[in-house]
DNA sequence: GGTCGATTTTGATTTCAGTCAAGTTGGGTA
DNA sequence: TACCCAACTTGACTGAAATCAAAATCGACC
């Protein structure tokens, strides 16, 4: 039996955490993890809907999700909402406010989470006297940095199709990270939401995943999706086929 | 006369450089300055074309840039250039590669640039004894995410007019924090490469710049612009209406 | 000053995704 | 169980930007 997707538990320490290897205490020596552990604390779970953080408060914490999903969104000048990511347990938020000490965006969860809070002037002292932690840091802002890098690059002229095949195997690929099946999961989010973070209207989105149905590339059943043919999805996604700009 | 954009000349020190509050000494104290003077090197001008490192180059320095300009961009699969950003003097550029070791992309000046380069080694070491640099080096990394965030947001179902005016008004604001003229200057790349950026084809390019002009919002002479109407510019980039998505 | 290639422009046409308008489904709850 | 509202789907139509094709302009270099 195929196990789907829930990402759920993990134990009360960093130490124990089964997430470790992708949040922050990765790599960092026993007692650093012991000093982190210190600092963080567990917040009691946020429920659907529910908000971490709210675009425009005062930023104080970064954020580790622990279960659940959360997605990071703006309130555009027009009313508008603009999801900028999606995030899985292991994943830290609230890196883009250490420049101006307000909290550009909001964070909701998707579905019950669970969350660890750092208070950021903790961790600051905290890593001016622990190497390790500090280089942990620069490696989980630069990997930020190249994840924000390959959305521009999604968004920037690539076809519906190609958009949702992209995302569906990046989080195929963050589902594997995490220990569950790359090839059967549930999204967390709503299509509107996923829509909106493509850049696409629910009604494409809906014409886009039956198209994609049809191809025969995956199988979907409302929120769960299974990739059926999944080098034919990476072929679309990457591939030199499906280039707009390619004139031979 | 107003003084065109050049972006010239920088003394040799980041003491005296005329960048130093937009680079990565600002907010330092004087003695952390002179460390970090220590071990930037100064390069020998590139001159336009020219690499500052190539994509899978192994990652040793960051670089910032002192005079002229400079593009990052990657291969796609296909064999198509995607233009990650564009980089002015008292930018920093390479910060993605932290994670990986490698480059994940191509750094080329766009007109004559000289450079700082940083060992990224030698860097690390200094900021584990020198906190203040430890926070300016997350403040811009910080910062580098929400540049990146926002260039999602312009690519995220805007329409020509709108995403050309938004990076107008972008490019404006960033010359005058060089203390540069925000309302006439000249663009430092070729409406290939910046349409490249925006997800457009230079057709489209050339005739969003054609109806920006006829609208009176901008004076177009080539690569040098003159933002005519800021205000009615703001309102196209920013505001509630041209929104593809509001139904009122 | 003239030449060549790259860049930019212009026009005609096509196409993909957005819009508008109605359903349909499905999860939550009274 | 039945109701309700939100989420999703479907179909017809529209429109903005891509594509295709060709001409004009620019600018670097001899």
């Amino acid at each position: 039996m195929t196990r789907i997707a829930t990402l759920s538990e993990s134990r009360d320490s960093c130490h124990n955490c089964r997430l470790r290897t992708l949040c922050l205490p990765d790599n960092l020596p026993k007692e650093d993890i012991g000093k982190l552990e210190g600092i963080v604390q567990r917040r009691k779970p946020v429920s659907r809907g529910g908000y971490l953080f709210q675009a425009g408060q005062r930023f104080n914490s970064i954020y580790a999700v622990r279960t659940g999903a959360v997605k990071t969104s703006t309130l555009m000048a027009n009313g508008d909402e603009h999801i900028s990511g999606f995030h899985l347990p292991g994943e830290v938020i609230g890196l883009d406010a250490i420049v101006s000490r307000d909290h550009p965006s909001s964070a909701i969860a998707l579905e019950t989470a669970s969350i660890c809070e750092i208070p950021y002037a903790e961790l600051e002292t905290l890593s001016e006297r622990t190497p390790a932690l500090q280089h942990r840091l620069m490696r989980i802002m630069s990997r930020e940095l190249l994840a924000e890098q390959s959305t521009n690059h999604l968004l920037s002229r690539r076809s519906a199709e190609q958009r949702l095949a992209v995302v569906l195997l990046k989080f195929s690929e963050r589902f594997a990270d995490r220990g569950l099946s790359a090839l059967r999961f549930r999204l967390p989010m709503s299509r509107l939401d996923l829509g909106n973070y493509l850049g696409l209207v629910p009604e494409t989105m809906s014409r886009t995943f039956r198209r994609l149905e049809e191809q025969g590339l995956v199988s979907i059943a409302g929120k769960e999706i299974e990739i059926v043919d999944s080098g034919a999805m990476k072929a679309l996604a990457f591939g030199a086929e499906g280039s707009q700009t390619a004139r031979t």
